[in-house]
DNA sequence: TACATTACTGACCGGTCAGTCAGTAATGAG
DNA sequence: CTCATTACTGACTGACCGGTCAGTAATGTA
């Protein structure tokens, strides 16, 4: 019944020392808080007090709010990344069923996540915390449009896909997938009745596949 | 020299009482603000000072910020809503060419002018001013979805479209002209760099069009 | 047991801002 | 020219919160 557990939640009383297991923690819990009521919103206090410490204890691992921040989308969202960037770079068939995996992919691990909120904390709070936008734009944003531009170009290339922009084309694939999360945390709670996930993911696949495919192949 | 021109403006020393033109004045200046810093990051001071007059005086006309917001938003969008549904009213040629020309009409009066911004103000601010979203949702959001749904019914019906769930698709065409304002006010600043409206735009018709248009119908 | 180290605490500070209200001055009526 | 009405002002209040730091207690060392 005593000192044998070192987990702080167990006995919050108790001001046991765990170095190590802090910034996951607190992390964890400042990804939560920023679901639920933004960034800007969300307080310090709070933040600290979900992960069992105190504020002051926050400072001695991220140097400021916006470090915190930084911090909870190179733990969420680089591991997505790197595996969508070894799905292609293993990829054999062809374009259309990568492209396809690689969104089902992203739904499944984004999408269907909490993760999904960080893209709409960036652009809601962009405007008054522009750093960590950049850094957004810099590690995740430009990867993205990395690896979706070697999708069509491969697809356009093979003649599978049609002669579009790629660049206009990188954006027009990602907007359903971005504002279904928008909706989800801005619409919905307020009462915008929207369908399930299931009918808007096959019809956005529909849509866009065969917008893409050049005319007059079939299926 | 005296007296004769009422407009604040010219004689900022002056305490004119100009009861009628103070709302449009002040949810103008509300507007210009909301733009450049956001709902929840612009002071009611500011607000009052671009307007020419003091905070006092704004909640003379109106009972909070949440109010003034709901003025703008009426005052913004509800004639172009208006418009848009005289044009489906009007229209007697086919699905394909009302559909692009609502976008275009859309995309004139409304993307390409600052009232792009209140949307991207619901989404970013809806989960701190839920009554706010709510307003728009019932005023704006439900108005422009019945537009598009009808231009999809009428679509599928002549069999012009495939056939499509409905308020997916509906969903499906407005996210990218959402996406691009919400761009536009978060990561272009940021340094990401973008294409012009001009590519963007053609992109997007042609693949939409091309999605929605039934197999095998050329052109 | 004594002492050094350091993870952790929480009261506090300084700055911000929505909303209030007692007072001021422009206007209009008689 | 009064005097009443009311549009308008701006100093003030109370609540909020990011960030600080002097102090506390858990742990390691000998």
């Amino acid at each position: 019944m005593r000192a044998m557990n070192p987990v702080a939640t167990t006995n919050p009383l108790s001001r046991q020392r765990r170095k190590e297991a802090r910034p996951a923690e607190l992390t964890a819990a400042a990804l939560e808080l920023f679901v639920e009521r933004g960034f800007a919103a969300t307080r310090l206090d709070d933040v600290a007090a979900r992960a069992g410490v105190s504020k002051g204890t926050l400072y001695l691992y991220f140097a400021s709010k916006e470090e915190l921040f930084k911090a909870v989308i190179q733990q969420g969202l680089l591991p997505v990344l790197a595996q969508g960037e070894e799905m292609m770079a293993q990829h054999r068939g062809d374009a259309s069923t990568l492209l396809r995996e690689l969104i089902l992919r992203w739904w499944a691990l984004v999408v269907n996540t909490p993760l999904s909120a960080i893209p709409k904390l960036i652009i809601s709070e962009s405007g008054n915390f522009p750093e960590v936008a950049r850094y957004f734009q810099e590690q995740v944003g430009s990867r993205k449009d990395q690896l979706l531009g070697n999708v069509l170009q491969k697809g356009m290339q093979s003649g599978e896909f049609r002669q579009l922009d790629i660049p206009a084309t990188i954006d027009l694939i990602s907007a359903p997938i971005l504002m279904r999360v928008l909706w989800r945390y801005s619409l919905k709670p307020c009462g915008s009745g929207q369908q399930d996930d299931e009918t808007y993911l096959n019809t956005y696949l529909d849509l866009l596949l065969n917008g893409l495919r050049t005319k007059g192949v079939r299926t």
